[in-house]
DNA sequence: GCTGAATGCGCC
DNA sequence: AAAGGGCGCATTCAGC
């Protein structure tokens, strides 16, 4: 079938397939021995609901049972030392984890996607996103689980006979562009002085780093105060009140995102910093969000997408092979002989300085690199 | 038995 | 009252 999308030749991807299978087979005993000791269907809401109802649980026919929801009801539970609760709702967690981590990645992913005993060719769509981000499928190598259940799947991503994988990494991408299309100082000076900016808002708001963290990433998509509250099992005052010194705290931040909805409400659209325009649906409910969210998420992609024309431009100047196999966003993996993994290490990190000087002038671009046998390399 | 919507969840 | 931005994919469920 032709392709809909204008698509990039990408080198494929090596990967174990034996540990792959290996541990897909774990995950399966893992999901089914718990899901067998539960009686119902983990991935059934209404089954999901039942179980809920009977330990006591008042829950409306359309109750979510999503991990948020969940998440909600553990954190009750615990606080009013219903056991059989707690339990059930972590049984519940765990074989979803599981079972999702086997479906989507088990036996079947390998039966689909890999050729020639070891070969990956995923489908790189160059626009896949309203914002200008790229896309991938069949097999979407963008979100291969990182943390928790299924981690494991990144080890058997691993290098060509003979060669190293190098991953570039683009510290804070969007905080970055943010700083830079709001020209906020208070936002400019704490990325320049390398300052954590989840800490940043833990301190703001309060409370730890990991909820500092979850509250950062949730308020750069423009979450309502109550969904946070909700979210984070903090008081809705505390939420707003912390919204109320994040306002004070980045104010011309604050005055871009509310620039930037007025101008997709007179105009449709936004614009990402090389002057591409971001559509914005006024009928959407969430053109508001989509104002804001354009402009930075499409200003990172323009970055990542320049960077990557770079990268091959670089490599016939210096007839290498084109080495990028991976591109998750902020993110770029190259399959390289190790010999001249510092080669490729500085075509790859002059393409984001380059990119970043002429994008984002009044910030700085740093580039964090790992080299190693396979996708989770940790060394350098 | 098939299809599309709804639900849920992985990554950034 | 509730609504977290962008994707792709598996499973469940309702309707035919």
């Amino acid at each position: 079938m032709p392709a809909m999308w204008a698509t990039l030749d990408m080198p494929p991807v090596r990967m174990d397939v034996d540990g792959w299978l290996g541990y897909a087979a774990e995950l399966k005993a893992d999901g089914e021995a718990i899901q067998e000791s539960l009686g119902f269907n983990v991935k059934s809401q209404p089954q999901v609901q039942a179980a809920l109802r009977s330990t006591g649980l008042r829950l409306r026919g359309d109750a979510s049972c999503d991990v948020n929801a969940l998440t909600v009801w553990l954190q009750e539970a615990r606080q009013m030392g219903n056991k059989k609760r707690v339990a059930l709702v972590e049984q519940i967690m765990r074989a979803r984890h599981c079972r999702d981590a086997y479906s989507k990645y088990g036996a079947k992913w390998v039966a689909e996607n890999v050729e020639d005993g070891e070969w990956v060719y995923p489908n790189w769509k160059v626009t896949g996103a309203e914002t200008g981000r790229m896309a991938c499928s069949d097999p979407n190598m963008m979100n291969i689980p990182k943390r928790g259940e299924g981690s494991v799947y990144r080890s058997f991503f691993i290098a060509s006979p003979g060669n190293v994988l190098l991953v570039a990494d683009v510290q804070q991408q969007e905080p970055r562009f943010s700083a830079y299309l709001s020209k906020d100082e208070t936002l400019r000076q704490e990325i320049m002085d390398g300052i954590d900016l989840h800490q940043v808002h833990a301190d703001m708001f309060g409370t730890d780093r990991p909820t500092g963290k979850q509250i950062n990433l949730s308020l750069n998509y423009l979450i309502s105060a109550y969904s946070l509250a909700l979210q984070t099992g903090m008081p809705v005052e505390e939420i707003e009140e912390g919204i109320r010194q994040r306002r004070m705290h980045y104010p011309m931040y604050y005055s871009w995102m509310d620039r930037q909805q007025r101008f997709a409400e007179k105009n449709s659209y936004v614009t990402t910093v090389t002057g591409r325009r971001v559509w914005t649906n006024p009928y959407n409910f969430q053109a508001i969000r989509n104002a804001v969210n354009g402009p930075i998420q499409g200003s990172s992609a323009d970055q990542t997408k320049l960077a990557l024309r770079y990268v091959w431009e670089q490599c016939q100047i210096e007839s290498l092979p084109f080495a990028v196999i991976l591109v998750v966003h902020d993110e770029m993996v190259l399959d390289v002989p190790r010999k001249l993994a510092a080669r490729y290490k500085k075509i790859v990190n002059d393409a984001f300085q380059e990119t970043g000087k002429k994008l984002m002038p009044t910030i700085p671009t740093v580039i964090d690199f790992r080299t190693g046998s396979t996708w989770m390399a940790k060394d350098e």
